[in-house]
DNA sequence: TCTTAGCACTCTAATTTATAGAGTGCTAAG
DNA sequence: CTTAGCACTCTATAAATTAGAGTGCTAAGA
């Protein structure tokens, strides 16, 4: 815990890094002095701005530049300066109008709207990470015959989710004997979740569907595999040619490295999984990032849930120059209205 | 058709564009001359390219630099110049592995696969687009009950593709009537492409179907909203930051127009649909295409197809200075290889 | 004790100048 | 027709110069 300033120094770090975050050029005294309510000399904040970068809340660049706000002046902010903006009315409808229920039953097309919206209103990169399969539970399943030789099969889990799978039936199973199959694993697999539905498990049917049925061998690899192949999660990006616009992004290196980052869907998984908490909204500004290629950015995670059972989350990065205030406002409007139309479906 | 050049020209222009390929630096002619097959001074290399300048074959980035091949003279090198070089074992290998078929009965799944080869092997930005939904040919229609208010429509075409979407059954249909629709649609449907289920057979069906039974509404809407989506097709990009890698990328705002670029699926679809036509591969040099954002690249493009029927293209962009050569034979070879795994599924 | 005007000092970023080197075109001789 | 030789051009890099923003410190004033 970082000591408390004074009404004044807290005054001249917000207008730091307000304006910092407007310019993205070092903030000067004559600066703050300007933006100053009651008038004090740049001589006076001259002194006090170096009493903030002793302090750890800024840093000077170099000797004749400006400030800018250090990662803990940037947490300072964030914790206790910060006010959040009023959205603008076309922002909102946005967020509305591309959530409205009614075209949307697929859990896919509102995160890939979701993500569209949340990057184009921040100005960001933003990743979305759909309802954790693998925390879903098991609702229903069904083989669908769809010619001699191969069958489709459906796996549908209580967050929306319906994966499928064309399969071989090489032993041909006949109508009624599939049928038998598949209600008594929907009856043990209800209202599991996909984790739970460990290999052994399967086994264990395995063993006890066979005393009445022998050609089942088949319709297990299936539906093992199936599972295995959906352990990892799709993530999706939005906005990525945002960073573009950042100066901080103007070297090619960086750029590189970045969007070498966003191919990687693994990390951006892991990204995502390690912010979302029970919190709803997360900041994560600079090293406090696990992640090494991430650690000059600022993360900021929500969490959308449905009767408080966590679904998915989304995320905004971007430099730590972010304007933390319109995307946390955006992102707290975007989660409330999540969760809304989910529960209500 | 541009008039043809002596066999000595032909070396001189050769060289000059295997050497700019490989160095991104303007060839002078002293580095032409080392390479000469015979001996010839590089005050006679001059000569010559000096008149290839005028010819319109080379260009001269400055009065003091060497030559770099012009459009047409890239052009010229493809057709008449180039031979294809036999790919190293390494790649050879990654194109059968990664199509092996077996894992993938998914056709998404190889199309992904095809996209990373693509772009590793190339070192640059790949992109392909599945079997085009619209032409492939309607094969069945299901509907799964989920429960009272639900219904899952599952929409298989002879291309592999299955499509799936939750509708509202709001009114209810009993099994029987459910049943009598469904293999009425399947009846009539059956092998016509999905270009061809228009909005008015759907309405004739309609028509002739509300004699029977009345309570189709829903079912219709559904089935026409389930094709509309599909309207448009996905487009799948790999590789995209070898951009990064070309010189000829080094500045910030071409990045930022690609990119761009690439995050417009509707262009991307076009550009690969004008250019898939009978031909197995074609290459667009420059301003050979039609899109004003990539007139500065070259595109090649293959098509697969299933029994002379044209299933989908791929392509790989990068800079007019590409390795024809390298890219070319990956191409061949690729669509070989689809081609051979399609038709024997 | 706190504030502030004043001033010398520092450092960067932009601009100018100088320099080296690669490559050319032309000429004239073989 | 080929080629050695040479003056010339142009760029890219490095070095030098300059302008300006902003600081820290001091000393005087409230």
């Amino acid at each position: 815990m970082t000591a408390s300033l004074n009404e004044r120094k807290e005054q001249i770090l917000r207008a730091v890094v307000v304006n910092y975050i407007k310019t993205a050029e070092p903030v000067g005294s004559r600066t703050v002095a300007r933006s100053y309510q009651g008038g004090l000399s740049s001589a006076t904040i001259r002194n006090e701005m170096a009493d903030l970068e002793e302090m750890g809340f800024l840093i000077q660049p170099h000797t004749s530049a400006g400030r800018i706000p250090s990662q803990q002046g940037y947490r300072y902010y964030v914790d206790n300066l910060m006010d959040l903006n009023e959205l603008s009315e076309d922002v909102k409808e946005r967020i509305s109008t591309s959530l409205s229920p009614g075209k949307m039953r697929e859990i896919e097309q509102i995160i890939m709207n979701s993500t569209r919206v949340l990057s184009s209103a921040t100005n960001q990169t933003s990743l979305i990470m759909g309802p954790q399969f693998r925390k879903s539970a098991f609702h229903q399943l069904r083989i669908l015959p769809l010619d001699e030789k191969r069958g489709l099969v459906v796996l549908i889990t209580d967050t929306g989710y319906i994966k499928n799978k064309v399969i071989d039936l090489q032993h041909q199973l006949s109508q009624s004997e599939l049928h038998q199959v598949v209600s008594y694993l929907n009856q043990k697999l209800y209202g599991l979740t996909i984790d739970q539905v460990t290999t052994s498990l399967i086994n264990e049917l395995k063993r006890d569907l066979f005393r009445r049925l022998e050609i089942l061998e088949q319709a297990f690899i299936l539906l093992e595999e199936s599972l295995k192949e959906e352990k990892q999660i799709r993530v999706f990006l939005g906005g990525t040619t945002n960073i573009l616009n950042q100066p901080e992004f103007k070297d090619v290196d960086k750029i590189r490295r970045m969007l070498n980052l966003f191919e990687q869907e693994p990390l951006l998984f892991k990204i995502l999984e390690d912010n979302s908490s029970e919190d709803d909204i997360v900041v994560r500004i600079g090293s406090e990032n696990e992640l090494e290629d991430i650690k000059e950015c600022t993360l900021i995670t929500g969490t959308y849930r449905i009767h408080d059972k966590t679904l998915g989350t989304l995320g905004v990065l971007g430099p730590t120059r972010m304007d933390y205030s319109r995307v946390i406002s955006v992102m707290r409007r975007l989660v409330d209205h999540l969760n809304q139309s989910l529960s209500s479906s």
